[in-house]
RNA sequence: CGGGAUGUAGCGCAGUCCGGUUAGCGCGCUCGGUUCGGGACCGAGAAGUCGGAGGUUCGAAUCCUCUCAUCCCGACCA
């Protein structure tokens, strides 16, 4: 058989970047389609990964004064109908439960029983009911700042689903904080939205774009909406946390009062900030190669495969016991805040079947050790930022220190060549002509890779935005908060602007 | 909710137009053997009643009616 090349994931990002998405998640078993309409399986090497970002962003939150709690996943349809602009954003795409029990239907199969007298609706997120709370829990400026974080699972009766990009339950975390001024409540919304930023390019390994929403993608209810903004290896963008300043839009609508420093009785200012199981799919379309997913070190589950080659029984004792021994020589270490994990496979599969099983896993780091090494007293070891072929040889007593090692540069060079990338890809346009053109794909049947990001100026009308939207699919990102000032004219209908926002197509 | 398509083994599919013995193929799985440092090979085997209901017929995966579900394209979206 020919050795030519081929890559582990068919078809690879250029031919068909979706479907590439969708084999990534397969082979690396993340996850899988469930038999429910738009909801996914979450599988162990899927669920570590959120374990992990649980685990970070929980400390990131606690240090920033933050405690959890956890609130009914019930909303009574009252309680929703107080925000306005909020009913309006979220109609659309809830699960509302009407019944409480099933009877016999007398076919062998259940009816619907027991109508409630008022809906409830499943959380499409938890303002409302949380606003309830919160106005019996604030009484006194000197309850003030209450700041409460949730881990909660969330239903929102989406269209059209993709794994971890958009499913009609997810998983999130979800902070709710209350206020005495508009300014302290401002300095929080921006204060996680750092946080955020933080935590996508020190862990994610995810160059990020802090920003504002324009009022066309804000948050329904919010006053701002800030975001992180991320650029996928198709050249789109996704937004990947978001934080609203929501005013006292829902302290009215909950009634959520305090009586301040001066004795008179005042609405508080509230604000909401979230991030999603979408920083998995981030994930996987900010790293992963043609060969399969591909894991920053300091959110991988798990970081060194150690593979043992033998051919029979006695060759198998031997490279065992060297194995066992490497593997012990990682437990409880660290690199940096990450505990070091470990997998020893001996499957009785060839060396190749369990290297390319790993491989499309992402794990950071390959140890292959035979009985070659184990004459020589050295290891093999791989790394997931090279070449699959690209293995080192490194005698046996120097195993822990250079994985340690490697485990860093690894996590470096994935935001670099990440920064790299998204450089690579944002343009500045001045021209309209040349902003359809950077956005019109060559073969729209089948369009190819194309696009980025665009700095151009805009207007701030939503006419315009509305224009660029129908005709082409890209929409502002956000309002970059280190645009700077600079006289310009709109890419749209040339009326004056001052900064450049970010424009592109997104998911 | 508009437009298009598809439901056959765990997964991917053929067979359906032109009804006819035991419903096939690839991958995966199980067992045995040879292999094993770049995705192995040979042999044997298990597994489906054809989305569901009804109808036509001597006979239905195949024809008819109804129904359910899923997928793709639009509007929505962390």
């Amino acid at each position: 058989m020919s050795k030519k090349e081929r890559t582990a994931i068919e078809p690879t990002r250029m031919e068909n970047y979706a479907e590439w998405y969708q084999q990534v998640i397969k082979a690396a078993d993340l996850a899988e389609t469930s038999e429910v309409r738009g909801c996914m399986v979450i599988k162990p090497w899927g669920y570590a990964i959120w374990e992990n970002i649980q685990r970070v962003l929980d400390g990131m939150f606690r240090e920033t004064g933050h405690r959890n709690a956890y609130f009914p996943i019930f909303i009574p349809k009252s309680y929703f109908e107080k925000e306005a602009e909020h009913v309006e954003g979220f109609a659309k795409e809830c699960a509302v439960v009407t019944h409480s029990r099933l009877e016999n239907d007398g076919q062998g199969g259940l009816k619907l029983a027991g109508e409630l007298t008022e809906p409830y609706i499943v959380r499409p997120t938890s303002e409302t009911i949380i606003g309830v709370s919160f106005a019996k829990w604030v009484n006194s400026y000197r309850d003030l700042p209450l700041l409460i974080n949730q881990w909660a699972n969330i239903v929102r009766w989406e269209m059209r689903t993709r794994l971890f990009l958009r499913t009609t339950e997810f998983l999130w975390q979800e902070g709710h904080t209350v206020h005495e001024s508009r300014e302290e409540a401002m300095e929080e919304t921006l204060k996680m939205l750092d946080v955020y930023a933080r935590f996508a390019e020190e862990y994610l390994a995810i160059p990020v774009i802090k920003g504002e929403k324009t009022e066309g993608e804000k948050f329904p209810g919010a006053v701002n909406t800030y975001c992180i903004e991320s650029m996928m290896q198709d050249r789109k963008a996704l937004q990947s946390g978001t934080s609203h300043f929501l005013g006292q839009n829902f302290a009215q609508a909950s009634g959520i009062r305090f009586q301040n420093r001066d004795g008179e009785f005042q609405h508080a200012w509230t604000t909401s900030w979230g991030v999603s199981t979408r920083l998995i799919g981030a994930l996987i379309m900010a790293h992963s190669d043609d060969n399969g997913l591909v894991l920053p070190p300091k959110i991988a589950p798990s970081h060194i495969a150690i593979i043992p080659i033998y051919r029979d029984a006695e060759e198998h004792k031997l490279v065992m016991a060297k194995a066992l021994e490497i593997e012990a020589a990682f437990r409880n270490k660290n690199y940096e805040d990450v505990r070091v994990y470990t997998e020893l496979d001996d499957r009785d599969l060839t060396s190749s079947e369990r290297n390319w099983h790993w491989i499309k896993k992402g794990i950071p780091l390959r140890i292959e050790i035979g009985p070659r090494d184990v004459a020589s007293g050295a290891v093999m070891i791989a790394r997931r930022d090279l070449e699959p072929r690209a293995k080192q040889s490194v005698p046996l007593t120097g195993v822990v220190s250079y994985c340690l090692q490697a485990l860093g540069e690894i996590q470096a060079n994935f935001l670099a060549k990440a920064r790299q990338f998204r450089a690579e890809n944002t343009v500045r346009i001045d021209r309209i002509t040349d902003f359809y053109a950077y956005f019109t794909p060559q073969n729209a049947e089948q369009p190819e890779i194309h696009g980025g990001f665009a700095l151009a100026h805009w207007c701030g009308d939503i006419a315009c935005e509305e224009k660029i939207k129908d005709d082409l699919k890209v929409t502002v990102r956000c309002i970059p908060f280190d645009a700077e000032e600079e006289l310009g004219a709109c890419i749209c209908c040339g009326k004056e602007s001052h900064k450049r926002v970010i424009f592109a197509k997104s998911y």
